[in-house]
DNA sequence: GATTAAGGAATTTTT
DNA sequence: TTCCTTAATC
């Protein structure tokens, strides 16, 4: 025991240059690659890791070398792109370093905004910030744009103005990149150029509004961070405060976060970053693989090394992968090759329409399961949210239980948002869109009430109880009466978050059951919420939390499901970056779902959604599926039967194709019956199509 | 003048 | 299923 406590000081005085072959018994799993990549010494470095091959090692590994070279934990900075990842990398640290004593809990981890948090709360004063702002997720954002612009009267003429959601898209856009509003409405937002001059308004105002009131969007923890580096001093102190910087996920940065790393690594160099052009799928979040690709001529004299060797997929899956990627223009990384078997081939399957689609995914999933693949190791990826809608009615009648990860989340359910904004005012009273939300919720409180509250709110020192006294219409007064007893239970004395949350639920269930369809199964969201707060020592903790790291997946349609713990998993091919699974079913494998409709404009586009075709199939370590049906129906089956047509999704090529076992369900309608199983997708429509082109 | 109910439209991906 | 406008009602 004592030797294991003196030991961190041994290796210290050891030095460099001698290895202490005992400590890194880890190293040996490493490859050549990988090994050159955790070893390095001081100076820039770049990862280009293609898709399985061993990148959270590479890193966990980095982390684990650098501690055990004497580098502090809290002096390594790991920034990955979800917390989930960071805690994965660190707990693989954590045992590699188990001997030395080192708390790796210590190193700073997490996502760019997660960091910007802590930083702009330690940093709050010079930036001009109070360090009690609250932050604000997507849908806060979008309604306080939406508060402006209704009080900026835009949207009354004839010709519609941007929704809000697209308003607040283009001014991310503006933020996050380099180019100036002409130009982003230009190339992204064409058809909203007519209205540069209000938008332009709109969004002074928005900013305006964020700082009076105390309130930081997600764009701001990383605009508040660039500028608080672009400062020498306070820039300087940041950059001291880390010996090292790691970035995972590099590809998918924007110009800002680049930005930030520059500013912290002027004279310290030390910085790895690590990435895969050909899995860059953010770029709707202003990500850009040029902070990849100009990684060398940012940070003089990099080291650039490159993982080729797949561990996770079967050959025949990388055969497949390799070929799909190819079609894409630019390209950087090499093919993959792997060690793994050939395995079975994917498996490209027509469907006659969305049931059969769902039919053949069910059955996959439990012949792979009745093999000894529990449903956990199996994935059904998407590409957008709403893609396994039916699917997900069609396991629950199964009585299959499913996690759906991405989409429409927890979060954002209108429920979950009352509760939220209730904790949210008494943590910042001067948060608008809180009051904005929560006043409305009572009975004849409208736009202008709720703002005739905020104002008299504002006029009491933005003292919450002080609503008790607001002079409401005669309609509302009940209810103002009832919120102004909960904030003075509120705020009468210090209780931790789960008590504030049993307080409000007193008074606002009953509100639940009056505004809201099936209250039930809200109201079992609001206990989940509930048990969530009782992790929290403090309100604070929770909000931020929320906002920065919300519970990602949600369970309920299957009703109760963990009784033996395993659940098939649904996701949206962005959420299921950085994940694998022994069998992967990609759905609606068709165009117009992917590639999207809506990112069919421009080449880059198409590159983009190519690029989600290849990192849905790159999950998968033994069984790969790509589905698409036929016929999709849309209507409420009222209409008879209003469906589409569709075909297979032009990344799937000839050559493509023929890497991989087709095949066509069976048809249960008379119309196709009479198709032989075989032939899927002769090209006939295809080359109709091309005459046109 | 403000609220609410109702009808029609549109619907990517996420920190 | 949510968003947004319009029409009816308090």
């Amino acid at each position: 025991m004592q030797f294991i406590a003196i030991h961190p000081a041994v290796t210290r005085l050891r030095g460099k240059g001698i290895t202490m072959a005992n400590d890194m018994e880890w190293l040996r799993e490493c490859n050549p690659a990988q090994k050159k990549a955790v070893t390095h010494g001081d100076g820039p470095l770049l990862v280009v890791a293609g898709a399985g091959t061993g990148k959270t090692r590479t890193l966990a590994y980095r982390v684990a070398y650098l501690i055990s070279r004497g580098v502090s934990p809290d002096r390594i900075l790991l920034l990955t792109f979800t917390r989930r990842a960071a805690e994965e990398m660190l707990k693989r640290a954590s045992s590699a370093t188990a001997a030395s004593g080192a708390d790796v809990r210590k190193v700073w981890g997490g996502t760019f905004h997660a960091t910007a948090n802590r930083l702009l709360r330690m940093y709050a004063k010079p930036v001009g910030l109070s360090p009690d702002f609250t932050i604000m997720d997507q849908g806060d954002a979008e309604d306080l744009i939406n508060v402006v612009r209704h009080e900026k009267g835009f949207g009354k003429s004839d010709r519609r103005f941007p929704r809000k959601r697209t308003c607040l898209a283009i001014y991310s856009r503006r933020v996050n990149g380099t180019e100036d509003l002409p130009a982003v409405l230009k190339r992204y937002f064409p058809w909203c150029e007519e209205w540069h001059d209000e938008l332009k308004d709109l969004f002074k105002e928005y900013v305006d509004r964020k700082q009076r009131h105390n309130v930081l969007d997600y764009d701001d923890l990383l605009l508040y961070w660039y500028y608080l580096v672009q400062n020498e001093e306070l820039g300087k102190s940041i950059e001291d405060r880390f010996d090292h910087i790691l970035v995972d996920e590099y590809q998918d940065t924007n110009r800002i976060q680049a930005g930030i790393l520059r500013g912290i690594r002027q004279k310290n160099r030390n910085i790895m970053v690590v990435g895969d052009d050909a899995q860059s799928i953010y770029s709707f979040r202003s990500a850009t693989v040029r902070n990849m690709l100009d990684f060398p001529r940012q940070f003089d004299g990099a080291t650039i090394v490159a993982l080729e060797q797949n561990y996770r997929s079967v050959q025949s899956i990388l055969t497949t992968t390799n070929l799909l990627i190819s079609q894409a223009a630019e390209r950087y990384t090499k093919d993959l090759w792997s060690n793994r078997p050939e395995g079975q081939r994917p498996r490209l399957i027509t469907c006659t329409d969305e049931d059969s689609q769902n039919d053949t995914v069910i059955a996959a999933v439990l012949e792979h399961y009745e093999q000894g693949i529990p449903l956990r190791k199996q994935a059904v990826l998407f590409r957008a949210s709403y893609h396994s809608n039916s699917l997900e009615l069609a396991l629950a009648r199964k009585n299959i239980p499913f996690h759906k990860y991405g989409g429409l989340r927890f979060l954002e359910a209108a429920h979950i948002k009352d509760l939220v904004n209730l904790l949210r005012i008494l943590e910042n009273p001067q948060d608008q869109i809180a009051w904005f939300r929560v006043t409305q919720l009572l009975d004849g409180v409208g736009p202008a009430t709720a703002a005739a509250a905020f104002t008299h709110i504002a006029e009491n020192g933005f003292n919450p109880a002080s609503i008790a006294r607001f002079h409401a219409p005669p309609a509302a007064r009940d209810g103002f009466r009832r919120l102004g007893g909960l904030m003075e239970d509120l705020t009468s004395g210090y209780n931790k978050p789960s008590v504030e949350i049993e307080t409000i639920c007193r008074f606002y269930l009953p509100l639940l059951k009056a505004n809201y369809e099936n209250p039930d199964a809200r109201a079992r969201d609001v206990t989940h919420l509930t048990e969530l707060s009782n992790r929290y020592k403090s309100r604070r903790a929770f909000l931020t939390d929320l906002a920065l790291d919300p519970p990602r997946s949600t369970g309920d349609l299957a009703g109760p499901p963990s009784k033996d713990d395993d659940w098939l998993v649904l996701s949206t091919i962005h959420s299921a970056k950085g994940c694998e699974w022994d069998s992967v079913y990609l759905i609606c494998a068709s165009d117009g779902c992917l590639p999207s409709d809506m990112a069919t404009g421009s080449q880059e586009e198409i590159e983009e959604e190519l690029r989600l075709a290849y990192v849905s199939m790159t999950r998968a370590r033994d069984f790969l599926y790509v589905l698409w049906p036929m016929r999709y129906y849309h209507g409420r089956s009222r209409m008879g039967d209003a469906h589409t047509y569709s075909q297979l999704s032009r990344f799937f090529t000839d050559d493509v194709a023929a890497t991989m076992d087709t095949t066509a369900e069976p048809a249960d309608t008379l119309d196709s019956s009479d198709t032989p199983s075989g032939i899927s997708d002769t090209g006939i429509a295809s080359r109709i199509r091309d005459m046109w082109e």
